[in-house]
DNA sequence: GTTATCTGTTACATAAAGGATAGTACTTAC
DNA sequence: GTAAGTACTATCCTTTATGTAACAGATAAC
């Protein structure tokens, strides 16, 4: 029975270190949520997240290893770029709502108590 | 309708970084997945965890501050202390099943696809 | 008194993450 | 050719996170 629990904590800790490692840190989840409002340029996501152009280039490249977003080059006059969630990255949809439900919920809490 | 989607994008972001601001990072869901298995003493969560006594103790202070796990002193013959999950820490189960489960889903994805 | 256990802390050091500022490359408008 | 817009990249620097090792206080066993 000790060796079940600690086993089957191993198993939730690797899960759970996983999701983390795709999609923890500061930005990801945040620029998905950005990006739910439809497909965005870069200076445009550099603009609405806040975040720097430097940190964004990498996690950008990193969402799209993780077939989370894609990336399209489109051949306007100034080359334009547009970045948008691929299917896959619905899946995470359950994982948003929790973290955005509990931290709304969280908030709540805090300020009710002072 | 542009202000609006931008307006929701705030309260989302904010939300996700309300949780991630505490229960993000390395170790805090790791600890208390750990945690769920029942109260636990400094060393055994230490070895458990494999975490370092310093971080440990960092980490624990910070969950027990946020209302998360709760620390209670054994007067024993080594003087003993517990630790375990609040009441309050189960709003987090579908937060972590969530991020659970995702992160199973996704090892297997990425198994099957070499 | 020496060793061991339990709970941590302190000091020191490295690694990872994040940020600020410029600059590159291309194109269009003036 | 000068400015401005798009999409980045490069450099440098600060902050945060994490790790290692040693140590301290308490109690008990030997």
């Amino acid at each position: 029975m000790q060796e079940h629990s600690i086993d089957s904590c191993q198993k939730a800790k690797r899960a759970i270190q996983d999701t983390l490692d795709v999609v923890g840190g500061k930005w990801k989840l945040v620029l998905i949520s950005v990006l739910r409002s439809g497909k965005k340029g870069f200076n445009e996501l550099s603009r609405e997240a806040g975040i720097s152009p430097r940190i964004l280039s990498k996690e950008l490249q990193e969402l799209e290893m993780n077939g989370l977003i894609s990336r399209t080059v489109y051949q306007t006059k100034p080359i334009t770029v547009k970045y948008e969630l691929t299917p896959y990255c619905a899946t995470l949809n359950d994982v948003l709502a929790a973290l955005e439900k509990w931290g709304h919920q969280h908030r709540q809490k805090i300020i009710s108590e002072g």
